[in-house]
RNA sequence: GGGCCUGUAGCUCCAAUGGCAGAGCAGCGGACUUUUAAUCCGAAGCGUGUGGGUUCGAGUCCCACCAGGCCCA
């Protein structure tokens, strides 16, 4: 490759990749790049140790340091860089006094983008900018294409998402959201293993996608001439486990729904689902207090936040209000699940919801809550004891057949999670599936289907267990105060690009 | 799926009513030994997402397509 590369004969007719290209060019000439470095310190590391040294101090301690050159400012005979490594910047005090003409002339010679390596003295400027006086330096790695504006960055949306390692480069902001999504991610699985449960990895690829209501992608095994769904959900198979005497496990993992792209969906999405056996729902909710409290506090220092532009405190204990209380008190109207369907059916037709002639009292209840009562929740609550009729995998509640111990957790008027106590007994699940099966009879390709499966295994003998579903890029959103999810997702989906050829072109 | 909007130099953005396409940064040449978006001087660089159309003349108007954004379903 590196012969091909240099004996290339390509016109590059921009002249800002054409200088670039030669120079690489000159370097494989020369003997090519390193194959490793021994870097000393991070920027942080020399920020850290030397960061209160006065302005013109010299420290007399030599260091070695790598990253991408962002910056050059050519004084002459002296010039700066800017060398960004993956914990910060450092400043590069570079002289030709140190360095010899050829040294100096050679720095100069560098590119913003490049990968460099330096070596000198900790010294702190007269400004007072802590700086490593370059000995010496070696190019690592050479940039072909320039980097964006210095002081604007990279802004358009499209190429942040499509380029995303150019983002990350210029803006700091982005890295820091993908640092704080990954923190999220750690300190989550922390969490549920320190309270004893066990992450499992479940299938993606299933003949029949089970466990939530929603249209999954379709896909084909050749070998075994086998139509597959992407899962939809992990629960079914979590459940399994817990049958399988496994009593607390989860699992942090991505799910495919085959739905619209917008601020707060992408097609594949990472959830944590977590199963507890002999908890309720009750015991869950605290467990979701607890556990987002402490992702806050680990990810951004604290569980009081500021989400697009007002005040959120994730301090447990959070809110608790019953669905149809939570209606009643919206619509300002003394309605519950005992009130007659017609009235329902007004009242939904007050808030836009045009109630289909198949839906019970419970459905009506709920499209009426998600029109015109979830948005208007901002603290962090749960909203308990949704309608049988759409929740399909929650037990029935204790003290309500027509209702389920089931909650989700709603911030900001949206949903950050959705747990139930588990349905565990088998012929009441049956009839469940049925009821979905019905509806997928009827044309809703999103309904249920049965797992026939998965009612055997319950035949078994599921355990009283409370279960749990947590939106994790949403949570991060929430934490990072980012109103669009692609913001929290490194690599979005979106449709490819007409024509974007790289420089290196294929021949 | 519907409505509205956007696409101009590597990046960030200007260009009344259609009338010779501009700036800043980056890059190039030059000056400068303490800069912090360095500063100063100089010379360049784009024919406007793609394809049609209207017009003497289109970045600007019309149509289709591509990609994206916002709102709604």
């Amino acid at each position: 490759m590196t012969d091909d590369t240099l004996s290339e004969p390509i016109a590059f007719d921009d002249p800002i990749l054409a200088a670039r290209i030669a120079k690489h060019r000159d370097a494989l000439r020369a003997g090519g790049y390193p194959y490793r470095f021994d870097r000393s310190d991070l920027a942080s590391d020399l920020h850290e140790r030397f960061g209160d040294s006065d302005p013109g101090s010299e420290t007399g301690v030599d260091v070695t340091v790598a990253g991408r050159l962002m910056n050059v400012r050519d004084m002459g005979r002296l010039a700066f860089g800017v060398l960004q490594d993956v914990s910060g910047r450092i400043q590069l005090f570079v002289s030709k006094a140190v360095l010899g003409d050829e040294g100096f002339a050679r720095f100069l010679d560098l590119d913003s983008g490049d990968w460099i390596g330096a070596t000198g003295e900790v010294m702190v400027t007269k400004k007072g900018e802590l700086s490593v006086r370059v000995s010496s330096f070696v190019l690592l790695s050479k940039a072909l294409r320039p980097l964006p504006d210095k002081w604007h960055g990279l802004k358009d949306v499209e190429a942040r998402s499509r380029q995303r390692y150019v983002d990350l480069m210029v803006n700091a902001e982005s890295r820091k959201t993908a640092l704080t999504r990954a923190k999220v991610v750690s300190e989550l699985r922390r969490q549920f293993e320190d309270r004893g449960f066990i992450e499992f990895e479940t299938p993606v690829l299933l003949s029949q996608a089970t466990g939530a209501v929603a249209r999954p992608f379709e896909t084909h095994h050749n070998a075994l001439d086998l139509d597959l769904s992407l899962r939809i959900a992990t629960e079914l198979f979590l459940k399994r486990l817990v049958i399988g005497g496994i009593e607390r496990v989860f699992e942090i993992g991505r799910i495919f729904r085959n739905e619209g792209v917008d601020a707060t969906h992408n097609p594949e999405f990472t959830m944590l689902e977590a199963y507890q056996a002999l908890a309720d729902y009750g015991d869950i909710m605290e467990l979701v207090e607890e556990v987002l409290a402490a992702v806050a506090v680990a990810a951004v220092g604290t569980s009081t936040l500021t989400y697009q532009g007002r005040m959120l405190d994730l301090t447990p204990p959070f809110r608790r209000v019953r669905l149809v209380d939570l209606v009643a008190e919206v619509v300002d109207e003394d309605v519950s699940l005992d009130t007659s369907i017609v009235r329902l059916r007004a009242l939904a037709d007050r808030y836009g919801v045009e109630a289909d002639p198949s839906w019970g009292p419970g459905r009506v209840m709920f499209e009426i809550y998600e029109a015109a009562a979830e948005s208007t929740i901002w603290e962090p609550t749960f909203v308990t004891d949704y309608p049988k009729e759409v929740s399909p995998l929650a037990r029935l509640h204790r003290d309500d057949p027509r209702l389920t111990e089931r909650f989700e957790l709603v911030i900001a008027g949206s949903e950050y999670a959705n747990a139930f106590s588990e349905l565990n007994d088998p012929f009441d699940q049956r009839e469940r599936f049925e009821v979905q099966a019905a509806a997928r009879a009827a044309g809703d390709d999103e309904a249920h289907p049965i797992d026939e499966d998965y009612i055997r295994a319950l035949e078994y003998g599921l355990p009283p267990t409370g279960g749990l579903g947590i939106g994790v890029d949403r949570l991060v959103m929430l934490l990072t105060d980012c109103k669009h999810i692609r913001e929290v997702i490194l690599f979005p989906t979106m449709r490819p690009e007409a024509a974007s050829p790289p420089v290196v072109g294929s021949r």
